[in-house]
DNA sequence: CGCTACTATGAAACCGTTTCCAATTGGTTG
DNA sequence: CAACCAATTGGAAACGGTTTCATAGTAGCG
């Protein structure tokens, strides 16, 4: 049916080796016959099999790319720095959407044993210790981002630090009452703490430090599971209840961008105008941030996913592959979605019983 | 190196094809000895060869989808359709994302062979009469999304009639200035026209029967020539160039959402209220669409993915191949970016000489 | 002119599965 | 008890490439 390798031999008169010297290249052909063996692979309009190749060469000339949930925002960004890497090169993306449990540990057992990819990079997944074992066990090069362990090349953010940058960045203008929205606190995947959990340590930290009371109500726990799942509704009803309380608060720090758009849809509906009514401010960066003027913590998203392609290119060619952590920059980017606080509405709203 | 099938028959003491048998859960053997082969795969720790299981089999478990810039908010919701879908089935999801010429070109050439992928869904690309040949050469089923072509089931929405609909939106709230924005119009990587120049057509069609005139002023051209890449600086600064007519549109209607933030963030720099001053539509309703209270024509763009998913499923399953033609629904979307026109604002500036 | 060294080439082994086909076994039937 | 049948089983041939290795041919050199 389909042409194989053999069909272009007899046509061309020669041996199949030279065929499959010519197609990859090799300098051990003659001129003479190179020619008549392209000849008689353009006319037979012969494609190499992929996976025939691929069982012979032992190479698969793909790189994986493990991940929750493809389809976030802040996973497509990562994506898209990696993707832009290897459009430069004769690698393939092979992306591993995580979307359940079931699926993780597929991946998990499936993935690293090298008959598929070249590499995998993990992204927003620790590794639990059956994991790691899976991973070391084959040769393959592995690089985390955002997660670490001490077994891989690691790339993470601080997430402590970012949210304390979030919160000083409102102490700053003057706020007192600030309230945190995020979450989930645990990632349904690997039962591990979240991001979010240490977003909201750098803000308990930071307010303690301000000498700042911590508010249970100002506390707003996204109930979903899933990561980055409904978060918008989640955060949307969990300002409208913050609001709605004698004394609410004049600025919202959140765990994620998303969490900040509820956020500023709640506060559309209630009427109250941002930043003049309510600071907001959102985390990763992502590209819809800058449409609506979010002030909020950037990651870079998009740098990192460049940067560990980068990365896995070296290892590929052969680079140094000991562990080593990256800690990844984060920034305030300040927008328009942060002011001073009104003290008008202060005096308004706390004058309610 | 690694544990083959022949490790375990030596072990469990029975042939390779026994072995395989196991694996592939075949009634052909007996209760003992499919015992004995099962302690020894787990004692080995053993787990077929995927590459070699494919090229043996003929068949790939997995299902390509060809898509350009497969991080654009449009693609990421319809790849989020695919992605359901194939997520509960034991398909795999390969995304081929084109992102230049030469990608396109290899990709048509190499995915269809039937070597990697078992199935093509087309995304937002007409084939060339080549690809067409590519496409039908292999026996590969193959659907093309946002896209349509006689040789292949082909789902897609009736551009012109969504551009109408943006207009007659406008037209029928009493605007009489209404604008578009939109572009490309040429399709880089096949120069075919594109989803733009058709919404174009519609909003023509839709102001000469309604008897408006139309203005050359009155027509952004986004000339970038990626798809969605930069789209929303360029409908910022369209946008800038218009509102500083002397008789500026009171309304504008784009070719995506994306453009539309573009013109919403220029409304924002301009100390223009949307929609008191000027009424914005969107086009594809993205997911961030409905943050931002955009008033847009919808394109159920993660319905559709699904949709094809789901077809797709079924031509692999046996089903009918026989091309036919999907109209997409459309819907208006009405938010709060779209209102009358404001009279007084409208004296205003056409007092302006 | 004979020997060596090197280049170009093809046959065959190999990658790790699945599957066809033949062989063995044990049981049933006439 | 011979013959036949069904149920298991294993050897070997695919699948379509790459690569080793041996060999034929040729050029260089003394």
């Amino acid at each position: 049916m389909t042409i194989t390798i053999r069909d272009v031999a007899k046509r061309a008169g020669v041996g199949v080796a030279t065929v499959s010297r010519v197609i990859n290249e090799s300098e051990l052909v003659s001129e003479a016959t190179r020619e008549t063996v392209k000849r008689a692979i353009a006319e037979l309009n012969y494609v190499p099999n992929h996976t025939a190749r691929r069982l012979s060469l032992g190479r698969t000339m793909a790189i994986g790319v493990m991940v929750p949930f493809f389809t976030r925002p802040s996973a497509v960004e990562r994506l898209r720095g990696i993707s832009d890497v290897f459009e430069g090169t004769s690698f393939n993306l092979v992306v591993y959407s995580i979307e359940s449990l079931r699926r993780r540990e597929q991946y998990f057992r499936e993935v690293p044993r090298g008959d598929r990819v070249d590499g995998v990079i993990v992204i927003s997944m620790s590794p639990s210790a059956d994991d790691v074992r899976a991973l070391t066990h084959s040769s393959l090069p592995v690089i985390l981002l955002d997660a670490e362990h001490s077994s891989f090349i690691s790339m993470l953010e601080d997430s402590a630090h970012g949210g304390a940058l979030a919160t000083q960045h409102l102490v700053g203008l003057g706020h007192r009452r600030i309230a945190f929205i995020g979450g989930p606190f645990v990632d349904p995947f690997n039962f591990a703490r979240t991001p979010s959990t240490k977003r909201l340590e750098g803000y308990r930290q930071t307010l303690t430090d301000a000498g700042l009371p911590i508010h249970d109500a100002f506390l707003g726990v996204d109930p979903n599971e899933m990561i980055g799942t409904h978060s918008i509704t989640a955060a949307r009803e969990l300002t409208m209840r913050m609001m709605r309380l004698a004394e609410p608060p004049t600025g919202i720090i959140t765990a994620s961008d998303t969490h900040a758009f509820g956020v500023m849809q709640a506060a559309r509906e209630l009427g109250l105008h941002v930043p003049g009514d309510l600071s907001v401010v959102g985390y990763d960066d992502i590209e819809t941030a800058s449409y609506v003027e979010l002030t909020t913590v950037s990651q870079s998203l998009y740098d990192s996913g460049k940067r560990s392609a980068e990365r896995m290119l070296q290892l590929l060619q052969g680079g140094d592959r000991t562990p080593t952590f990256e800690r990844l920059p984060l920034d305030l980017v300040q927008r328009k979605t942060t002011a001073m606080p009104a003290t008008s509405h202060q005096e308004v709203m706390t004058r309610q019983p």
